[in-house]
DNA sequence: AACTTTGTACGAAAGTTTTCGTAGATCAAT
DNA sequence: ATTGATCTACGAAAACTTTCGTACAAAGTT
């Protein structure tokens, strides 16, 4: 039977995000990439991968005796379902709260403002 | 010694927030408000209470025999630290990535949207 | 004063997540 | 064909989180 709810941990988040921006790879690389920041052993890596592979958060075909896992859903899907929970656990599920403490916040964004407003723009013609 | 990383747990969210809203107050107000949605004992938010004490992340008084706790960093501070790091974790760092992503998916708040279009011009003001 | 209610403290069970040791298979190179 | 490197599988320890039972003190009630 398959798992319904699936959150994922902190340590599967992370791996999440290098198979995101690899894909498809093996145990090895990820284990490898991980080490970069903290130490983790191998079969560690190895036991996380089957664990979600167990609740199919990821899938994975052989490529000899070596697996090459690949994330089941797509980092979108994934964020926004964190963004939801966040949403819901610390801003009282208001989501213009969290979008004006990001834009007040991160001055790195500025760039970026002309991009978001025009998303703005379309979305207030849309709504009316 | 303090504790120096504290990344509060669901549960420890769960009662930050009761207190966020209420201001400072007793484990009885916190269990009955978490009664209003699960069924949770009252040894249990105390515990929670007691922990979140240690950790340094309330502080309390005694009113009588009544222990009053109040949440050491306010919503905004804790608000701040959680998004930075689902952005770290989920968003590879990109906080415009993030905003678009809540403003496409989150109709709710078409209404809020000119507000949310003034903050961007300040910024941009500000920042030119 | 005896009884009930309401409070804190504490310990530990129960649940979950993370880490790793050990075993055995396969492959590559001597 | 023996040795060493690399792989999966599995179990279980270690670490962390959540929940609650029990004990006992202080206040309020009859």
């Amino acid at each position: 039977m398959a798992k319904k709810k699936s959150k994922p941990t902190e340590a599967e988040l992370d791996i999440l995000s290098i198979l995101w921006e690899q894909g498809p790879c093996s145990v090895r690389y990820v284990n490898d990439k991980q080490n970069m920041t903290r130490r983790v052993g191998y079969t560690t890596t190895l036991k996380q991968l089957q664990i979600m592979f167990e609740k199919g958060m990821v899938s994975r075909k052989n490529d000899g005796r070596t697996h090459i896992y690949e994330a089941v859903k797509d980092k979108e899907e994934t964020q926004q379902q964190l963004l939801d929970r966040l949403l819901d656990t610390a801003f009282g599920g208001s989501a213009s709260k969290l979008v004006m403490q990001v834009l007040g916040n991160h001055k790195s964004i500025a760039k970026e403002l002309e991009e978001i407003r025009q998303l703005i723009n379309k979305l207030e013609e849309d709504g009316k």
